[in-house]
DNA sequence: AAGTGGTCTAGACCACAAT
DNA sequence: TTGTGGTCTAGACCACTTA
């Protein structure tokens, strides 16, 4: 007998997903064990097999599962493997600590020099530097680049004056997927200057690369924007498993 | 009608998924716009409404949408804010690098001194330092404390001899969930020294804190081992968005 | 009060892969 | 060949929210 409270509904995807996660986390059942199929599941449940695929999906996609036709349903070897990254604006991220939030355009130009490699020779790139601040001290330090000709009127002037360049792309530029890459880096002289520290600091990088949708309606077309974010030393990034 | 190859099944929750996720990416429908209900969207696929309920609901879980009962489904204000971050085992990482994997440990005892206010006061700590390679060059110092009284059997003299406390953990700790904080911080004495790097030198961190599953069967227990993990320069952390 | 998503069911057929 | 997961359906009822 599962039901147990007055409110517990008959069957429950959840309560199914959370007790099959208890038997997983306690070793009941243990990484590499088959664990038995749906129909003998949604028995023991006394639910129909949907219900039973839905939470085993569930835990699947959590990579506490490996699934696979006829070889049935495996406890996972490494079982914490995945975590989800939510990757806010900007300034969502500095008003979640509680933070005033406050934006400088430092320059924006059509760009001289790009990064090398990432957009097509010829793309007609305006490059902008900006900064974030919280509750009036540096935050991050953003240096973009964007294609214009994938973006129309981002080369309008004073566009980014009062609007961040990510604000304003989120709302005006189709998108289909992209990159990012993190990682540590020694303040070079142009963010220690913005950020306020001494060159050779080491701060923390995120670089991202956005891409259009393309013709066939995937998610890897031409590069819309890159941009590189210097974030002032103390900026941690957390994340739950 | 939808049908158009000869072997394009009737409806399959993937196309009306990617064509969704086109009308979005492409501003067909653009972000903050109300996009027709479930039943609507099955009327025009030609399928049961759990067809798109489920399309949708991936959409959701990606991001993409926000779905609220009586309010309806909305295409996100702030399209790509999630990416899945996978988490391998240090040595997969490595071997997923093309280079050569091997550990050395440096020290394990009895902990002196604790991360401050992670484990109980009184809580058996095992301190255990061990160096991973990559190519024969230093990779990864790892730093870490396993409480005992969550895993029986973790203060076994050289049991990380010669394998990595993750990869023995992995194995015989149950496990719920934890917490995970990246960040960028100078090169201390010891890291330096493990590492082969100058002091100061730009690190990039990852701390790793391991619950138990608690009473109740939640994912907020007792912590069973917290981990630090300071990466040799060059480390990069890739994403896909 | 009413509309929308959330979920369950019972049955069916299919796709893949191990035997 | 056959067992297992993958998916679809048609209908039903429920839960949450907005109006």
């Amino acid at each position: 007998m599962t039901v147990e409270g007055p409110k517990t509904p008959r069957a429950d995807w959840r309560a199914i997903h959370r007790e099959l996660s208890r038997r997983i986390s306690t070793r009941e059942w243990a990484p590499g064990d088959l664990i038995p199929g749906e129909e003998t599941l949604a028995a023991e449940f006394g639910c129909a097999r949907a219900t039973v695929n839905r939470a085993l999906n569930a835990l699947a996609e959590a990579g506490l599962v490996v699934r696979r036709r006829k070889a049935g349903t495996r406890v996972a070897e490494t079982p914490i493997r995945q975590a989800k990254l939510s990757i806010p604006l900007i300034r969502e991220e500095i008003e979640a600590l509680g933070a005033d939030y406050a934006y400088r355009l430092i320059s924006s130009s059509p760009a001289d020099m790009a990064p090398p490699g990432r957009f097509a020779p010829d793309a007609p790139l305006v490059h902008v530097a900006a900064l974030h601040f919280a509750d009036s001290r540096p935050y991050v330090l953003e240096t973009r680049w964007i294609d214009c000709s994938v973006v129309p009127g981002a080369d309008r002037p004073d566009l980014f004056a009062s609007q961040s360049a990510n604000e304003w792309l989120v709302r005006h530029a189709p998108y289909a997927g992209g990159e990012m890459v993190m990682s540590a880096a020694p303040a070079n002289a142009t963010e220690a200057e913005a950020l306020g520290v001494s060159i050779a600091t080491p701060l923390f990088i995120a670089e991202r690369l956005t891409r259009a949708p393309s013709a066939n309606g995937g998610n890897a077309g031409s590069p819309v924007t890159f941009a590189r974010l210097a974030y002032a030393p103390g900026r941690k990034l957390r994340l739950h498993l």
